[in-house]
DNA sequence: GTGGCTGCAAAATGTTTGCACGGAT
DNA sequence: ATCCGTGCAAACATTTTGCAGCCAC
């Protein structure tokens, strides 16, 4: 149960830092071969994955695309552009603990926790979108 | 544009109403297979598709699982247990409006819904959970 | 020295796509 | 007669896994 300190390990964690807004695996491994030319994708997974379970990371689930990685702790939600799949934070001080309560009121699940994901178009694609709506 | 109007599809969203509580595209096509053995996954999966895209069913996102399709059209919210995988309702009258409003007031992003997946343990992996941990 | 960690390749999973044919309109 | 929808197989994207050797402890 012990976790030993590999350079694989730093360098993962230091790039999703760096790299600041959400990266996926992939963004992952392409900053950290930079650095290590011979890491494996598989590598850059498993150390993601289980950074995400110890928390020193979050995993933002995108489904039927790539997850995506945070590292902000702090509670907030996401946007998700359905045009280009950029990937923004919300910061909403709604309550976290009235929705939990809320639904565990209301189900018979053992509630822990839960994704809230917006879908929208971000302003660049907007602007594409309502352009194109001009022409007609 | 115009929607011609096959077997195929007949029977899948027929399959989707009597399975009744969320299948995946794969429990779809085993149900449908019944009726029609040669139907092809790929029809399954493309049907479901644009139903949902034309609103017929709604399509529940699992990130790192497969999509399942709810015959349901009423806007409600889903748990999922994180262990055995089972999903189920959650009827929140918690305001649509209100969450959309403040997610946009918050963002450049022009926002028109969203997803929120509550993350939990169903009753019976409960149970299972909490006698493992009696034994210490 | 030991056992967790790595790199590699292969497999697994869920879904999409190109293409030729057949059926709904 | 059109041409959309289907079935098939192959491709695709993302992630996981088995295994042999390596390296942090």
């Amino acid at each position: 149960m012990e976790t030993r300190n590999t350079i694989q390990k730093q360098t993962i964690l230091m790039a999703v830092k760096e790299l600041a807004n959400h990266p996926t695996a992939e963004q992952v491994y392409e900053k950290v071969v930079e650095k290590l030319p011979n890491i494996s994708r598989a590598t850059v997974y498993r150390n993601l994955s289980s950074m995400a379970d110890r928390g020193l990371l979050h995993r933002i689930g995108v489904p039927g695309g790539a997850d995506h990685y945070d590292h902000t702790l702090e509670t907030h939600y996401h946007v998700l552009c359905t045009e280009c799949g950029a990937l923004e934070d919300i910061w909403l001080q709604e309550s976290q603990a009235d929705l939990l309560k809320l639904a565990n009121e209301k189900s018979s699940f053992s509630i822990q926790n839960y994704q809230l994901v917006f879908h929208g178009m971000c302003p660049c694609c907007k602007a594409k979108a309502d352009a194109l709506n001009q022409l007609h």
